[in-house]
DNA sequence: ATTTGCTTTACGGTTTCCCGTAAAAAATAC
DNA sequence: GTATTTTTTACGGGAAACCGTAAAGCAAAT
């Protein structure tokens, strides 16, 4: 079994839990924050002190507080690190279910697991920890297979969130073509812009612009 | 301390430790349940039998899944066995931190203590129950208290977060108006549902309305 | 009954959005 | 190098949103 585990999480029910859990499996030494900055910083620590961690268990969403903090969210330091240590197993265990932020996290930073928070992902967390140790394979809470199997998802590019993230914010479809043109991005053309969004309300099966944006916001792209 | 106290929780993780947290302060009897009807029932029945829990502590949001629900969330379930159980203590545990969907559980429910999951949710948890028990008084987490205080917030009224929702499934302002009228919602001309969306957009600072949208997505009001 | 203040309604002018058409430009194919 | 397709851009007309003004309706106060 794993060896030295860390976890980063903010709630401190889930963190009491995941930890008796991975007692129950065995694991001699678990470490725990309950801030981003500080799983970076461990990690980097126990590199030094050359007792690297071999799991990292991490949840996606931080919620701010008083402290003022560098890195934001989960996917922000699984991706660093990753980077730092590219050996290491990673485990996000979180409510987040849409299926392409989850994808992400599988191409981006090469996660080994995905627990999804649920009625039952206690037990999920540990076949992921013991089959990502045993065999080192993947592993995928069951209630998301589904979702991740379907949507191509990926008509909607980069470029038609940057759209969606401005609307969102208030920017006009005019003042749009300006502040592409400042920040260099291209196409621009108030006419390409509007295609665009065209685009998307088909795509999203929305009405109107507000519809979009409301549609945006549940699915968290905006 | 309680005798009997009844726990509404999706995730079984937060499940875990709050049922630790229960047998560490001395509770005897202590039932859990994974969907907002099972609470209810349970409610009911305890008291059929003779038997009825002191304490009913619940999560606000349940994910929906496979299994068919007539109670979608935890401020319904609450409401209802408010009514059942008039005498019964309600600690909300959520990670909700909108002040007024707080104060609608206070002022609706009249729930006795509201503790926000975070990262010391535990020990405060452990402070409500007993303050709660011991003093029958009202607690709520530190860190809500300057929410709370701030923030006369109800200038916007149903009527206002009507249009709101309407918008946000994508309804012009122009079909708001025989949607009105259809559902005998008044008033209903064109002028005075503009005027409310423009004060809206003043109250909430926003730039046109799907920039409204999008501020009532993120402060949960559509 | 009249005044006062607030809300609702009506209306018109301006801006922004929406949507189609068509030309220009760029990428791809042959 | 030319043809074909796709993307970008320009433009114009109609629809919806935006915004101010003013009249009408309504309730409380005097």
């Amino acid at each position: 079994m794993f060896k030295r585990v860390l976890i980063a999480e903010d709630i401190d029910s889930i963190n009491i839990a995941v930890i008796q859990t991975l007692n129950e499996l065995g694991v001699t030494h678990i470490d725990h924050v309950k801030y981003c900055d500080d799983a970076v910083l461990k990690i980097k620590k126990a590199i030094a002190d050359k007792t690297p961690y071999d799991l990292f268990i991490s949840d996606l969403s931080f919620e701010a507080d008083h402290r003022e903090v560098k890195i934001k969210s989960g996917e922000e330091s699984i991706q660093q690190i990753r980077g730092i240590q590219p050996d290491i197993k990673i485990i996000a265990y979180s409510v987040e279910n849409k299926s392409f932020k989850i994808k992400a996290l599988f191409e981006n930073s090469h996660i080994n697991g995905y627990v999804l928070k649920g009625r039952d992902s206690i037990n999920q967390l540990k076949s992921a920890i013991t089959r990502v140790y045993e065999e080192d394979a993947i592993y995928l809470s069951p209630s998301l297979e589904d979702i991740m199997r379907a949507s191509p998802t990926r008509e909607i590019d980069d470029y038609d969130v940057t759209i969606i993230q401005q609307l969102a914010i208030g920017i006009t479809q005019d003042d749009l073509e300006a502040k592409f043109k400042e920040l260099g991005i291209i196409p621009n053309s108030k006419s390409t812009i509007e295609k665009h969004i065209s685009k998307l309300k088909d795509h999203f099966r929305a009405n109107n612009t507000v519809h979009l944006i409301a549609i945006a916001k549940d699915l968290g792209i905006a």
